[in-house]
DNA sequence: CAGACATTTCAGTAAAGACTGAAAAAACGG
DNA sequence: CCGTTTTTTCAGTCTTTACTGAAATGTCTG
């Protein structure tokens, strides 16, 4: 498979950005690969026209698989897994949203909800900090739940959600 | 400084959670150091209290400047810069947003703008990535979109905007 | 079940990123 | 201005993370 200017500029982009997440790079390139290819690929494609190594493909297939982001779909008359991302971005972020949420959301809510326990027993000088506690939990909770409720919408509802911007913040000025 | 195990935990465990956003673990430990410090701190405070090397909270510090998260504060006789971090968590996720949109939504539009327009011209066989990107770059305005207006918001009412969760999902079921 | 093909594992290597300490620069007071 | 204190810069080192290639494992077919 061989990339056009425009595609590789697009793959090169997304890898950076997924670093600036705390993305590894080869693992944002090969999703932004499989998001603009036409067809399933096989790790072997993948590998040759990023020019990174077979096994780091598995690897990363493995990751992005983890994060239900891509899955394997198969032809008939040829036994190599060919590898597909989804392709709708709102459901993208659906899973991305509650890919986070799991891994960093609900254990910082328990990290917050043990620290505050802990400084309640003490009723000694911390009180500053307990207070600064809460509220930060307050906010993690909140941030939690969104992802939650997102991730039962469908795709178009989220859509729409996005897009009513404007009536929503104003509903709070 | 002395830290206490509670406060321990809070540091170790935001500057982890910083490394996954794609924050230096030093730079997200000196934030909630500051965060949970009732008065702000010397730059020699932070690196006794987190034993880290001088020079490095000094780099540290100038980046969570450059977020515009922590700012100095000067005492009457002492010619030392004191450094403190919003209090605010509503506040701290509007800067955030901000930023983020800055660095890396912003870009991202701009590039997928450029790409479009590329793929546009050719009217080539690449149709198909070309409807990808373009349904990407609806979701990037619309995100970059959202940063911009919680930017505008007052803390009090960011925060009601996401307490009013359940009603807004209820909008686009 | 043998042979071919496909995938994963893993130990070693390479690259990136973070951190340090010494030295330079800047800021201030006398 | 000079000496002192504080801050910043930067080259080198260290740590972590990412990546590779060879070998092992797994899977399918005839």
């Amino acid at each position: 498979m061989k990339l056009t200017d425009t595609t590789r500029k697009f793959i090169l982009h997304w890898g950076e950005m997924g670093t600036r997440w705390g993305i590894n790079r080869s693992v944002a390139q090969i999703h932004a690969l499989l998001y603009v290819s036409p067809a399933p690929l096989t790790a072997e494609e993948i590998a040759e026209t990023l020019d990174i190594a077979r096994s780091n493909v598995s690897g990363s297939l493995r990751e992005l698989q983890g994060w239900n982001l891509v899955r394997t779909a198969h032809l008939l008359g040829d036994r190599r897994d060919h590898f597909e991302t989804t392709k709708d971005p709102w459901t993208m972020l659906r899973i991305v949203m509650e890919g986070r949420r799991r891994r960093e959301l609900d254990p910082s809510v328990q990290m917050l909800r043990e620290c505050v326990a802990e400084l309640d027993e003490k009723k000694a000088d911390e009180a500053y900090t307990e207070k600064r506690l809460v509220e930060l939990l307050e906010l993690t909770e909140l941030a939690a739940s969104w992802c939650e409720r997102a991730q039962k919408l469908s795709p178009e509802a989220l859509r729409r959600l996005l897009k009513l911007g404007d009536k929503i913040f104003k509903l709070v000025e």
